[in-house]
DNA sequence: CGTGAGATTGAAGTCCATCAATGGTTGTGG
DNA sequence: CCACAACCATTGATGGACTTCAATCTCACG
């Protein structure tokens, strides 16, 4: 089950959190960051494989990721279901349920993860008398729309080897800004969770990593990833075919 | 040239726009309503085949679709595009480009359209003692995010056909909504932008319209459509295959 | 150490793209 | 107002990219 973590004195608040030039602080004064201490007055902890919230359940608060990784997906009633997006430390989920009150997708742990409350009426009351929490948050919602954009555009018209190569980039550059390595890392996710992410099948994308694989751009060894040619990489996506 | 048109005494306003039940308005109170006014100052004119803004252009201002249909799209460096959206009277394009204040696609008009200017000025000023407008304007990015993840789904996981039916239901929805037909309408964009929306080539979407038509569920001549059997079309992908 | 989920790799098949030719509509300038 | 051009749409034939089906293989975890 979630684990609910009451927030203390004693424990991390936004002012003194690691994530605060990722999340939803970015760019406050000092003045305003204390402010922001008293927003968060719970976390949770979802294990590995749990659900955060699902498609339908009533919006009661967004969640920022405190650590550990998310994954947010969309399922028809035939059974098919399509990954939304992965989302590392210092991103929000729960977005895309603002406008109905009630959630859009499912979210669940890629692994044991933990979240910070962000309750809808604190962030209201807050923002009345923190401009700034307002306009950063009109900002975070901005950049998921664009970003979705930009998921449209490698969806609707670029071939698997370049959305595997975009997806790597992508990938390497969240976690360089989380003050992980940029060239080395360890996918949380499966190849099929990849391949419903970029619009492949499984095999697909397994047989995508053996061929960078052999070109040198890449070392693979089942979720173990080393960049090795970057600009090969992203030659691939880039290329004027 | 795009045409501005300043709003006067005698223009109509958002308190008697006949848009208001699908716009910015949306649920607010009369008194509300009534302070909306000052919020457009100024309205555009844009000419078939004319360009609203382009990405990268510096973002001052998002803007309501007043009449006619817009696209924004997306281009790569290599020059292929995708189509990110169409956008009907009442529907406001730009939300994407508010994270940089830069515009994060283009907008070009199907057909002749007029759009209000929102200056994102007023905007943040009227918010601060209209919160129902404030609340309202999330409501709508956080509409304009689900939808972009119903899009992903759409392009990662359904068939062509599917793609194509999904899009003429959802186009009917969103027309008669408006008060338009829902069973007979003229689309404003071409196969190719059917298809660049979609992730299909042109010649698909033709051929799956001939397909659709041969098998009694829509006429379709040129660009008027008649959508003849609604739960025929929804089958398509609804059915659990 | 054994088990099972996840990953790899091969072979065959399908869906959609590409290439190509023709037909239809719209709009423009003589 | 007509003729022509330009654009858009349709339809057929062929090819290729990715999927599907299937048979191992690997490794994490009890």
């Amino acid at each position: 089950m979630l684990t609910s973590i009451p927030v203390t004195e004693i424990s991390p608040r936004c002012s003194t959190c690691g994530m605060g030039q990722l999340c939803l602080p970015v760019g406050m004064s000092q003045q305003d960051l204390l402010k922001m201490d008293t927003l968060v007055q719970e976390r949770v902890r979802v294990h590995k494989g749990e659900t955060l919230y699902r498609m339908g359940d009533p919006l009661t608060a967004v969640y920022a990721v405190r650590f550990g990784t998310l994954k947010t997906h969309v399922t028809l009633e035939d059974g098919r279901s399509q990954i939304t997006g992965f989302h590392l430390p210092g991103e929000i989920v729960g977005l895309d349920g603002l406008g109905e009150m009630q959630h859009a997708s499912d979210a669940t742990a890629l692994e044991d993860a933990e979240v910070c409350v962000v309750r809808f009426s604190e962030l209201q009351a807050l923002s009345g008398d923190l401009p700034s929490l307002q306009t950063q948050f009109l900002r975070l919602m901005s950049k998921e729309i664009s970003q979705d954009q930009v998921m449209l555009m490698t969806l609707g018209s670029m071939r698997a080897e370049e959305r595997l190569a975009a997806f790597l980039v992508n990938l390497s550059e969240r976690l360089s800004a989380r003050g992980y390595s940029s060239s080395e890392f360890v996918l949380r996710m499966s190849r099929e969770e990849i391949g419903s992410y970029l619009g492949l099948k499984l095999e697909t994308v397994s047989r995508l990593f053996s061929r960078f694989a052999e070109a040198g751009l890449i070392q693979i060894r089942q979720r173990h990833v080393k960049l090795i040619d970057m600009a090969g990489i992203k030659q691939i996506y880039n290329r004027s075919c």
